[in-house]
DNA sequence: CTGTTAGCGCCTTCAA
DNA sequence: TTGAAGGCGCTAACAG
């Protein structure tokens, strides 16, 4: 019962066989007959041999069943976000049918370089705080999966996030307006504040330009004037960073009677905020939120919010990563009309 | 620019030297001059070539810097679960300080083998919901910590759960108290149901089970007898199954004064539900949770609880997997008196 | 159906 | 300081 490591070639001696009917055994069971191959089973579980080491097959073999996905943020701050844990459920269960394991990747490491030997591929949800990784994962041999970005010759699943942003932004705006944007990092600070001169974020597939952008066309539409001391950037979708915007807005020496905020997590901590001072919303202040978390239900006034579908988001972007030749696309999201609005 | 695949040996040709240097110089800034590592590594960059394969390395080597964390149920339900991920925040944030990955392992895989030669040790958070993982995790060569739960020989880290689950009930019960109880996972039950005769987890070192006992302990203190038919399971920490659990004990003909939920997810779930049935809390029914997640203090009444650092925790197990001669600990809490007892 | 063999890409003595 | 050689443990192609 010593627990000695076996390997393939010393269970290979002690049952005097070859290597290759070991690995035949638990690799290709129709390379040799069903009797040998279950007296074989059976007599490597009684020597404690669990079949062989998956180290060495993946460097043989080259893939690992293990796949990274790559959040655009640190894994501690990510894997609080109620957006990203769905997403990250979708994921893994699409994985579970694989019988592939999921590596955590942090979009502010150096390099993906520490771990592309051990991985099959990328699945990158959101862009990477680390410019750097942008390249890496452009010229990567492996297999690339982007989520609400794009990456040139990869394949990516997202929303229409600026269609989508305009529509809610219609849906709050009425002419005559006071609007202030509470945006989820469009630029590239990492402390919340008023953009004002700062350089707004440019990829132009990011989650943060498009949502912007949809933003303005709403209101060029409803030909209301944005005033550009009202644009806060946040650089986490969390309640503590976005309460600061909330109580700066409340500051304004002229309250906005309507606030769009790229994230729910925002839009629920701005709503709090104002309700604490005694602002009522929507009377006073109209709300809107972005993602369709559950938590919006679980206050009041419920949250008006663009949902979408992050589980499904996440089932999808897995399923393209094993589909052989997989093909863009997009994700329908759906207006959710709360009571902030 | 042609970006093919370079190896060790293609690059030493390439340069005309050893592999050993082009090792070495990745490797083992001391065995070669600095000049030459220089000129080596510029040469590399320059061609594409961003260090020795990690797969090959790690089948070398014996370590791959990969450490697995095997959390006691499906990823995606984990992924949710506010407690644990605090504490997954923990982890990886020591992680990065050790340059080491996160590889997500759900409890109730098969076997962990097939993850064990790619990982350089196990931290387990919870009992995996599979118990034949308890037997792998502790004959398995390589080092594991476990989290509120113990194996032999090895370390843990854990609250202690009795002591806290009495204090916390102690403080909530009043002689002549008609007393409720929702456990998590007391039964291996997977619906939501009164235990009435089903047997009890029996691992001692199980978190319900602790819970459990501290609760009978209060209760024995106070001189109060406990109707069998009001003890629930629940089988995750959730809205959903905590719900049905709070309905039934709404149907109960004698509504019961005081209830003792082994979550705060639980907890909650448990209050909304009689708040919107009209049931005044405290004043007709007492209610306590445990764990202290943030979205408690959001809510009113504000639950009274059991506080744990699961972030800290996290921290902790980290660092007892990366020293040499990792000892037990036990990490303290704290009563957390709000409004709901 | 079974056995032999040549690497997968690397690290680490050992000798030069 | 550098080069050569022997595996780490396995799989796939081929021969029998």
């Amino acid at each position: 019962m010593k627990n000695k490591s076996h390997t393939l070639r010393s269970i290979a001696d002690t049952l005097h066989v070859s290597t290759a009917t070991i690995s035949n055994a638990f690799n290709r069971p129709d390379q040799l007959s069903k009797a040998k191959r279950e007296e074989i089973l059976a007599a490597c579980q009684q020597l404690g041999y669990f079949g062989p080491n998956k180290a060495a097959q993946s460097l043989r073999r080259g893939r690992s069943g293990i796949i990274a996905l790559v959040l655009a943020d640190s894994i501690d701050y990510m894997v609080s976000d109620p957006v990203a844990s769905s997403f990250i459920r979708g994921v893994s269960e699409i994985l579970k049918t694989h019988k592939s394991h999921l590596l955590l990747f942090s979009g502010n490491s150096q390099s993906i370089n520490s771990v592309i030997d051990f991985v099959d591929g990328f699945i990158c949800y959101g862009m990477p705080r680390n410019p750097a990784l942008l390249n890496e994962l452009t010229v990567c041999q492996k297999k690339v999966i982007t989520v609400d970005f794009a990456l040139p010759e990869r394949a990516s699943i997202a929303v229409d996030n600026q269609q989508a942003a305009f529509e809610i932004a219609q849906r709050a705006i009425a002419p005559g307006d006071r609007v202030a944007i509470v945006g989820l990092r469009i630029t590239h600070g990492d402390i919340t504040s008023k953009v004002m001169d700062t350089p707004l974020v440019e990829v132009e597939t990011s989650v943060a330009h498009q949502r912007y952008q949809g933003y303005l066309h709403a209101l060029r539409n409803a030909g209301v004037e944005l005033d550009e001391s009202l644009i806060w950037n946040v650089p986490e979708s969390s309640q503590a960073f976005a309460k600061i915007a909330a109580l700066e807005i409340l500051q304004e020496p002229q309250l906005p009677n309507t606030i769009l905020c790229m994230s729910d997590l925002i839009g629920l901590s701005v709503l709090r905020e104002l309700l604490s001072a005694g602002i009522k919303v929507p009377e006073q202040v109209k709300i809107v939120g972005f993602d369709g978390i559950e938590e919006t239900k679980r206050h009041h006034p419920i949250l008006t919010t663009v949902y979408q579908n992050s589980t499904e988001k996440g089932r999808i972007a897995t399923r393209m990563f094993f589909s052989k030749k997989p093909e863009s696309q997009v994700l329908d999201y759906e207006m959710f009309v709360g009571e902030s609005c």
